[in-house]
Order: C-alpha cells, then sequence, then structure tokens
DNA sequence: AAGTCTCT
DNA sequence: TGGC
C-alpha cells in the first residue's frame, strides 16, 4: 500500500508509467502462464461475423466474450470451463491504485500479436460505471488512443509501455479509446513477444 | 439496440 | 459509417 506515486493525469484518464518493474513484470506473466494452460487464448468474432486480431482469455468470475449472438460477459470459456481465480497478484495492484471499494470480477487478457489492433470502443457492458477499470500493459510497446464520450473529435495517442498501468475512471471511463499498433518485438518480456493488456472490472 | 469491424 |  505504499506504491502509486503521481501519475499522469489526462481529463480524469490516469496513466501510472512504470508502475511495476521488470521482476514483478515477470511474475506476473508466470501466474498468466497458469491461467492461460486452464483458459487458452481463443479469437473472438464480432457479431458481424468479423474476427478480432487480438486473442483473449480472462480470470475471475466473469470473461468478456464476443461471438456471432454478441458481446457479454460470461462466467464460463467458449470451451464451456470457469475461468480461472484473479491471482493475488493482479488483485494487489486493484487495491493499490484503482480506489475502489468493489473487487474486480473481470480480468480480460488480450494477447496482440504482430499487426493485431483493437478499434475504437466503450466499455459498456457493466453494470456499474461508478467503478474504474484498470489496465496493466506487459510485453511490447501499444499505441493507446483516448477519444470522448462519443465517436468523432480529438484525440490523444500514448505509447504505453510494459509495467505501465492506466486507470479510466471518473469522467474517463465512457470514453472511446483503441490500440492502433503494436511495436512488434519492442520488449523482451514475452518470449514469443507481442503485448499482454489486462484489464481489471467490476462487473456486476 | 448495437457494439471492439473495416473503410475513407 | 453501416446495421446482426
Amino acid at each position: 500500500m505504499e506504491k502509486p506515486p503521481k501519475p499522469h493525469l489526462i481529463r480524469d484518464f490516469a496513466l501510472y508509467p512504470a508502475y511495476l518493474n521488470r521482476s514483478e513484470q515477470e511474475d506476473l506473466v508466470a501466474d498468466l502462464r497458469d491461467i492461460l494452460k486452464a483458459a487458452p487464448l481463443f479469437q473472438p468474432i464480432t457479431p458481424r461475423g468479423q474476427k478480432m486480431s487480438v486473442r483473449m482469455s480472462a480470470a475471475g468470475r466473469f470473461g468478456w466474450i464476443s461471438d456471432r449472438s454478441g458481446y457479454r460477459y460470461s462466467p464460463t470459456h467458449p470451451d464451456g470451463t470457469p475461468w480461472p481465480d484473479i491471482p493475488d497478484s493482479i488483485l494487489k495492484i486493484w487495491n493499490t491504485v484503482s480506489g475502489c471499494d468493489r473487487m474486480p470480477e473481470c480480468c480480460l487478457i488480450n494477447w496482440y500479436g504482430e499487426g493485431a489492433r483493437m478499434g475504437m470502443h466503450q466499455d459498456r457492458d457493466e453494470a456499474d460505471f461508478g467503478a474504474p477499470v484498470l489496465s496493466i500493459s506487459l510485453g511490447d510497446d501499444g499505441l493507446f488512443r483516448m477519444g470522448n464520450d462519443t465517436r468523432g473529435g480529438k484525440t490523444e495517442s500514448y505509447w504505453l509501455k510494459s509495467g505501465d498501468v492506466v486507470v479510466m475512471g471518473g469522467a474517463a471511463r465512457l470514453r472511446y479509446h483503441g490500440v492502433d499498433r503494436i511495436r512488434f518485438g519492442s520488449s523482451t518480456l514475452l518470449p514469443k513477444g507481442g503485448r499482454i493488456n489486462l484489464t481489471l472490472r467490476v462487473v456486476s
């Protein structure tokens, strides 16, 4: 409970650069390996039949999934099994920086390989927008773009690096955001390269 | 109700 | 932007 230094604050979007040091990042990756053994990455399909370029999995009571019948939180992996628990190493980060009294119910795991992107979207499948969304970057640099409460208008871009933590709460909670590109191979954290983004959310 | 898509 |  000693950590958070002052974040860069941009319109209620808080960026904690280098929040995790290298060995903390390595410990997280080791925890993720166990999770992904039980809940393998899958490639979601949008309701209109297009493959997303990121690969996903999750931990916690819910994972976010997309398929032809829509976007939703699901208590099970597409293979039918429940998601693994969110490890304490990750819950600790939530408790230290989220400023939220509820625990996260979903730890989404997004793996971005070479060329993977995430289109601009809002996180709005949750029941309580009072709880923030917390994101942890691991591996290759990713170009994150923040927009506004509606589509269009001016946006701001930031290169997120391994170990960075971002909190979208308050007025930033429902802003459109996305990932425009990955600098594939820019980090040595993940042996196969790529970027992992962990997103913690209260969903119910 | 669309919606993290792809196109300009 | 379009529209399962």
